[in-house]
RNA sequence: GCCCCGGUGGCGGAAUGGUAGACGCUGCGGACUUAAAAUCCGUUGGUAGCAAUAUCGUGCCGGUUCAAGUCCGGCCCGGGGCACCA
């Protein structure tokens, strides 16, 4: 007796194991991306993991997410391809070898073993045989071979440039790695350096980035919004103010008027953008970065020391202090004067650390009337404030603000009376006659730097040579492998360990064969998972990094599904190599082609309303999930209590909930085997009639209601809660044998498989087999997804609200196709509505039908 | 400061301008059991009432509409992004 309960009861344990095993067996997830096939394809991707070692919940929902959508589209009729691998460089590994003494290589592939075993528990339909390690030689030998095709076309190049140094990294960081003025990884304040680094020139195609977005309708507002702000284009003009006197020997000092016709002189100019050329004559002091090449050529004698000392601090500041909120602005004199290109005035030259080395030019012109960040310093430093702009044309004074909006020029010379728009032009024009000023249009976006002094990356294909100077390793040569990790001082400071090692850093010259030197920087890992979509499609080719043809036939990936964090850094990264490659020709796509059709930006996941955290002791661990209750009530479980969007509160509780559903539903099956007969063809909606009626139409409620959903944004929370509804109905119908509740029951518990086979896959399928469904059509995941009838999505009786003036008062049932004079009448006829209605003057009577009739009514 | 996104029961959350609170979690009551677990049934926004019912109720204040959680205007609060971008 209890060994035949035992046997019936749902037992995750023994059924997950078994069907894993089975699919694997059977390649049911394999798919040939080069093969002829009638089916539409549609690339399903899952932001690859970085092993960190284990799985936290956060990826649980992402790999669900995906997982889901790649079995719907699968029964919906695609050919899915659905991979999957691992971002497998990057620091972590290399702090292992530094505090364990563990090599970098070791442990990433430990982690990656680990954590594949933790995928492959959680039932995921990846295609493991594509499976890529960015790490290992076949993946980036063709990570460098892309560098080498970025540096023949330009896009790649070294500069000397002020780039952000994490002191805790000891390495460099991209822009976008900087939050708050800090390291993204680990927090630490970030400082300012100034290095010779790679850099991928991602602002020859700010503008596409920008212009592509709004091609995007199927990314979430929240990231587009996000890159545009981040790449922000204005425009505006540059403008030269030539160099009035330059600083010279003591001997010279005094020469001020004669500056004009120096020779040799005259090429010296400091040059601003500014988006507001209609306040030019506005201008009462210029200021430069502190990091400015003229800063020293302008600096008079008795000046030097002050700005020395000015240049010196503001390079020492840690660029969180240096913009820090609310900060006084801060600068001094130069000393030095150079000409307004219209009026000839001599303008004081300031040193200020408010005026950015990296934006523009590096230099402002300042117009204290019309801007507040001028109106704070000059006020500080009671430098002139001259207006320009009024509302009307005439002086209204510049009080305790600047007057930013735009308006009509006054004190502008020629220009007085025009508008700011016109002016803009005006002058703009009038500048470019004389030579000293032109339209330019002005990226916030800076070029992305790529290099990194780590060990555990790719390395720059880069060779330097003494004679020849600066030389790429030849395609034949790569891939550039990482020498032994024991070869390696991983604890060398401010530079790249790689540097430590000998035989990796001497070579011979490509090209004269001399003795030369490699370069020992490696890349930023964004750089290897920029690409990572690509190589999917054809991970094993060996003479290319992708087949161009298979890139035409899958890109652009269907779904991408990922956290919200990489709204900027992967996201933007992967669309410019997408764009750049294609420019090269490598794709077989066209020009500015996106890689990512829609995007599924997931919350994150908390506990009991707080974000998890090995601090506070309250992390799930996804092993023990599994443990308990198997990989059917984890993946169910993800998915119902929130839309994908928005953060999951994970509840013991509420796992315990889907647990007992999912054993219901169990139950409810084996209970009913003996009367269940899923080969009897769909009962037809005409012969049915009272529950079996219902159940039918349950049924497609379900099919049609779950099927919007999931086109609705994936809204896997109200699927749940549908099938739920679907299961409640079930569970409600007698056991009883005769033929027509067997059909209808049958219809019904097939159709309740098919939608929870994306969902519990083990389950279903397992269900599937009981029934003696698997032994006839063979896996449940092959099957076809239900389409509803519409027939019976209508009901019999339909339920009447009565309101007197929106609000409800009474209810009454009516056929679904009664006419509105129909309704009318019969809401008259209820006695309360006769009694609400006396004494009152029925104003007008509104019928929506199927709906509701609304009297309204006032006191007569 | 600017730009997004939110604010609905004890909780997570549902609601093409048309019955607010689907579905679940929790709590409470009951059945079954020697007992417990499991399971099943009922109930669960506030107030008043034995009840039928009435009344209030979707952050706040106004507006549009026969009808507003939903649309419009103005705030408040929470979360996120950017942060001297000239």
């Amino acid at each position: 007796m209890s060994s035949i309960l035992q046997q019936d009861a749902y037992a995750p344990t023994l059924i997950e194991p078994r069907w894993q095993a089975e699919w694997a067996a059977a390649g049911l997830y394999a798919v040939d991306t080069a093969a002829n096939d009638d089916r539409l394809p549609f690339y399903c991707l899952s932001m690859f993991p970085y092993p960190s070692g284990r799985l936290h919940m956060g990826h649980v929902r992402n790999y669900t997410l995906g997982d889901v959508v790649a079995r719907i589209k699968r029964m919906q009729g695609f050919n899915v391809l659905q991979p999957m691998g691992w971002d497998s460089f990057g620091l972590p590994a290399e702090n292992a070898a530094i505090q364990k003494g563990v090599a970098p290589e070791a442990w990433t592939f430990e982690n990656i073993d680990y954590m594949r075993g933790q995928l492959q528990r959680l039932g995921f339909a990846y295609d493991w045989q594509r499976e890529v390690m960015t790490c290992r030689e076949d993946y980036y030998k063709w990570t460098q071979w892309l560098f080498l095709q970025l540096y023949k076309q330009g896009l790649a190049y070294k500069k000397e440039a002020p780039v952000n140094w994490c002191p805790v990294d000891q390495t460099v960081l991209a822009n976008e790695q900087v939050i708050e003025g800090r390291c993204w990884r680990d927090g630490a304040l970030v400082e300012r350096k100034r290095l010779s680094q790679w850099f991928f020139k991602t602002t020859a195609y700010a503008d596409v980035l920008l212009d592509n977005l709004d091609t995007l309708p199927g990314w979430p507002e929240r990231v587009k919004t996000m890159q545009k702000r981040w790449i922000e284009r204005s425009y505006g003009s540059r403008v030269k103010f030539i160099v009035r006197r330059l600083a010279q020997p003591a001997a010279e000092f005094g020469a001020r008027d004669g500056a004009q016709g120096n020779q040799g002189a005259e090429n010296d100019f400091i040059e601003v953008y500014t988006t507001r050329p209609d306040t030019l004559f506005g201008v009462t002091y210029l200021a430069l970065a502190p990091e400015h090449a003229l800063v020293d050529k302008l600096t008079t004698p008795e000046q030097r020391d002050a700005v020395l000392a000015y240049c010196e601090a503001a390079k020492n500041k840690p660029e969180m202090e240096r913009v820090a909120e609310g900060k006084a602005k801060t600068g001094v004199f130069t000393g030095g004067y150079a000409t307004h290109p219209l009026t000839g005035e001599a303008i004081p030259v300031w040193v200020a650390d408010y005026v950015l080395a990296e934006y523009g030019t590096g230099a402002v012109m300042a117009v204290p009337a019309h801007d507040s960040r001028d109106f704070e310093f000059a006020n500080t430093y009671g430098l002139a404030v001259r207006e320009v702009i009024s509302s009307d044309g005439k002086s209204a004074g510049i009080n305790s603000e600047a007057y930013t909006a735009y308006g009509v020029l006054l004190n502008s010379g020629a220009f007085n009376g025009l508008d700011s728009e016109s002016a803009k032009t005006e002058i703009t024009k009038s500048l470019d006659d004389r030579g000293l000023g032109a339209r330019k249009t002005q990226y916030r976006l800076r070029d992305w730097l790529v290099s990194r002094q780590r060990f555990w990356g790719a390395p720059i294909p880069i060779i330097y040579c003494p004679s020849c100077g600066t030389v790429p390793v030849p395609e034949a040569q790569l891939p550039v492998k990482l020498p032994a990790a024991v070869d390696v001082d991983f604890k060398a400071k401010g530079k790249s360990p790689l540097a430590s090692v000998e035989h990796f850093v001497n070579t011979p010259c490509p090209s004269c064969g001399g003795p030369a030197t490699r370069e020992t920087d490696t890349m930023d890992t964004f750089v290897c998972s920029s690409w990572y979509f690509l190589r999917f499609v054809d991970p094993h080719n060996t003479e290319r990094p992708f087949d161009p043809a298979l890139i035409a036939k899958w890109l652009p990936v269907d779904q991408y599904v990922g956290g919200i964090e990489h709204a900027i850094l992967h996201l933007m990264y992967a669309r410019f190599f997408m764009m750049a490659l294609a420019d090269a020709g490598l794709t077989g796509s066209i020009s500015n082609q996106e890689p990512f059709k829609n995007l599924l930006t997931q919350g994150m996941v908390l506990k009991d309303g707080a974000k998890m955290s090995k601090s506070k002791g309250n992390v799930v661990d996804p092993d023990e999930i599994l443990k308990t209750y198997g990989a059917d009530t984890a993946r169910f479980f993800i998915l119902s209590d929130s839309p994908p969007q928005a953060d999951f509160d994970w509840k013991d509780s509420g796992v315990e909930g889907c647990f007992r559903f999912l054993q219901k539903v169990w139950r409810l099956v084996v209970d009913w085997q003996p009367v269940l007969d899923l080969t009897l063809p769909e009962p037809d909606l005409a012969t049915l009639s009272g529950e079996q009626k219902a159940v039918y139409r349950a049924t497609h409620q379900a099919i049609s209601g779950i099927s919007a959903d999931i086109e609705n944004a994936f809204q896997f929370n109200t699927v749940v809660s549908k099938l739920r509804e679907l299961v409640n109905a079930l569970s409600a119908m007698p056991k009883a044998s005769d033929a027509e509740v067997c059909a209808s029951r049958s219809f019904a518990v097939a159709t309740l498989i098919k939608l929870l086979a994306p969902i519990c896959p083990h389950m279903a399928e397992a269900l599937w087999e009981k029934l003696g469904m698997f032994a006839r059509t063979g896996s449940i995941h092959t099957q076809a997804w239900p389409s509803a009838n519409p027939a019976a999505l209508v009901p019999d009786a339909l339920t009447i609200v009565v309101q007197f003036n929106g609000k409800l008062r009474a209810e009454f049932t009516a056929s679904p196709d009664a006419s509105k004079a129909d309704l009318e009448a019969s809401a008259l006829a209820l006695p309360k509505v006769q009694s609400l209605l006396a004494g009152q003057s029925l104003v007008k009577t509104i019928v929506v039908p199927g709906k509701l009739v609304n009297f309204v009514i006032k006191p007569a």
